[in-house]
DNA sequence: AGATTCTCCCATAATTCTGCGGAAATCCTT
DNA sequence: AAGGATTTCCGCAGAATTATGGGAGAATCT
């Protein structure tokens, strides 16, 4: 789940901005000066949403401050007037983007997930942790406190499957298309028979099964 | 099959886009005068269509009476004036949408299957609170304050058809054909034993019983 | 080729879910 | 307030689904 700082004076606009992220899942904080916003950089939230045009702070300084704390947040600017618009584009934007106003919630929603699907892609060189077990995507490795266990090839994809999409219920289906490929045609059971293996090898990982459905991976 | 409530004083413009709407498949009625139209509130159609210029009536009155009686209802709002669209963007828009004068019938008819699909569809993404549960509909968990509470599937797709449709009474047999699909012919009654269970397991839902009728969840 | 591991599948056991009947409670109508 | 209609409640048996153990063949490795 990530963290959205917004900063817009217009407190109408705002609260329903709030709540159209919220509806998303995602964890908002809002503020409506940008004295109280530049306090907040240190808690590094995962995005920034700010509207330019604010009465106590330049929107500009503001951005500054982000960066400078850290270079790779990303920011969504808000904005009514060209030249603003064509100030924000001059800059240099490394993960940032920015909307016009007036703009529908909505339109910010997409490009909020644009932007942190973009940002927090899970990198394939990158590692995963859940519990005591550490997964090394790129080594088809996984190694319990350092200790590797050996996975066979199946057992491998299905636990990546399931690490990347960790609380998601993965139908049988699903499963079979992602580690059989969409050109297996046997009995859906082998997905039983994988899991159940897995489960076996892995005992720390909680496979829950969901009568009817299919399997998932709860969170540790 | 939708029903739409079109609201707009121009005459002719009303009766070419009844003809592109009807041709859709959808039931059309059109009003031509903002007091007709408040007076069908109550009918609850799938859609209003409003020109926010009306002779007699202010159109953001009747947006608020229409929100009013249920928020949920969507409506796509037609205006020519820049300064209607901000402040209709001003509004906090449910599951709304605006279209700005002038505009193809054809760019209407696009809108309002949008609006259709995702004011009547199950959200894939997002979530949605009722009270103090949070549910995650592609995750099929239901939270009590972060508590998980298990859910049988049938008591989930139950769940679901509710909560997205909170306020709306449910028959019977809409709620056999929702979960368990319209080829099934045993007693209408396994409806009231699913309705027992959730209630047992989720005793914060309003899940209120209409004498003769069926079912409805209450707002919260 | 031979050995070893892996995968699929079957049969059976274990588990979970659900429909149903009937009794009790509740609601509506007169 | 009575009486019929409707809904709720309860528990259980059977249905549906999943887990498990074991074996045969396929694939891989040496």
């Amino acid at each position: 789940m990530h963290t959205i700082y917004l900063v817009d004076d217009e407190v109408n606009l705002n609260r329903v901005l709030v709540k159209y992220l919220e509806q998303e899942g995602w964890q908002v904080k809002s503020f409506t000066s940008g004295e109280a916003a530049a306090s907040a950089i240190i808690e590094k939230p995962d995005l920034w949403i700010l509207d330019i045009m604010l009465p106590d702070l330049d929107g500009f300084q503001l951005i500054k401050r982000i960066k400078a704390h850290d270079e790779t947040t990303p920011v969504i600017f808000i904005s009514a007037r060209d030249e603003d618009i064509d100030k924000i584009i001059g800059l240099e934007m490394g993960s940032d983007d920015y909307i016009a106003k007036p703009f529908l919630p909505r339109e910010l929603v997409i490009r909020v997930k644009k932007i942190l699907a973009r940002a927090y892609a899970t990198p394939k060189t990158g590692l995963i942790r859940y519990g005591d077990y550490t997964i090394y995507p790129e080594k088809r490795i996984i190694e319990e406190n350092g200790q590797e266990i050996d996975l066979t090839s199946k057992e491998y994809d299905l636990l990546i499957l399931f690490a990347t999409q960790i609380g998601t219920p993965m139908s049988r289906e699903q499963i079979l298309v992602s580690v059989w490929g969409d050109d297996y045609f046997g009995s859906d059971r082998v997905v039983d028979d994988l899991v159940r293996r897995v489960r076996k090898k892995l005992s720390k990982l909680e496979l829950e099964t969901i009568y009817g459905i299919g399997y998932r991976l709860v969170a540790a």
